[in-house]
DNA sequence: ATCGTTGTTTAAAACGTTCTAAACGATTAT
DNA sequence: ATAATCGTTTAGAACGTTTTAAACAACGAT
């Protein structure tokens, strides 16, 4: 391959690393599908481990994880025994559903510790002093304000999605 | 305070601190924030290094970051000479605001990736073989696609400030 | 002037995460 | 059957990030 090319090809690499990172996506993971998006042809484990210089195991590893992210798929290369993998064409629908279960799990967390947070300051509240109860007001208003929030964003999400 | 009002505290808190680190933001940075948040008064940084049980140079350096960030302000208590630190109680507001200035940064760079890209590819046409041109005309589509999905990142990034 | 209080800086330690190398198991070719 | 080819697993190494402890600087009180 032309050496511009490749150059060309490293920067993308990188820099969809840098990107994913810094929003909680580990690098290499984002950069062995960015090979993959860019690859106008499947890519075996070999040809991965000599494209970003990582191990076997490495790539083996977050290749799987891609798989269940559903960004890359493996296919079958006739004549060879190797598995191949492919990378989903469609970027928006891999970014949007890894951000969709991304937010969806963290929102199910928030739920759960408003839960817990509710029943604690509940089960407590006959022995409390006045100044006690003073500060329950307080956190109640405070956490209805997160729940506010935690239901904007779900619905801020699926509207992202018909949006995208 | 309340021995279970105290512990409702901390399951905010290390959940917070949870949530914000599942999106890249530092969880240490974000709890800070979720007790000052809860607080219905300003905090010296001793109180901090009490509740948080971590040093207080830990606290000076991220207390300075929420700062930068608009997230918490210093405030002055009459006859003390402590610095005492309070949250911006507009978590929306706050949450939005690093999210806009997080986009903001990673979608330049995506810019600054896909010019130094273009760059390299137009850069080496002159000297390129058939099969290479082929391969540039794939790259150019699928940065073209990247570059959409930027554009469309930001308009939502803005469509979301007015819904928020 | 000296001491005590307060916040900041920094070098090194601690920590969690990621990566590798090597062993392994499974499968196919000879 | 044996050897070669592949992908997976795993224990430990390597790495970057975060945290600490201690020294320090700034300031006010005595």
């Amino acid at each position: 391959m032309h050496n511009k090319l490749e150059m060309a090809q490293d920067k993308f690499v990188e820099s969809i690393g840098k990107l994913a990172s810094s929003f909680g996506v580990n690098q290499f993971i984002a950069q062995l599908y960015a090979v993959l998006y860019l690859s106008d042809k499947p890519l075996s484990l070999d040809e991965l481990v000599e494209r970003l210089k990582a191990s076997k195991g490495n790539i083996s590893l977050n290749i799987r994880e891609l798989e269940n992210w559903g960004a890359v798929k493996n296919v079958w290369v006739k004549g060879s025994r190797k598995d191949y993998y492919e990378a989903d064409p469609d970027v928006r629908k891999v970014v949007v559903n890894k951000l969709r279960s991304s937010v969806q799990k963290r929102m199910g967390q928030v739920s759960n510790m408003i839960e817990e947070f509710k029943e604690l300051v509940g089960s407590a509240e006959s022995e409390m002093t006045a100044e006690d109860k003073k500060t329950v007001k307080s956190y109640q208003e405070k956490l209805k304000k997160i729940e506010d929030m935690k239901n904007l964003a779900t619905k801020a999400m699926s509207l992202a999605e018909k949006l995208f």
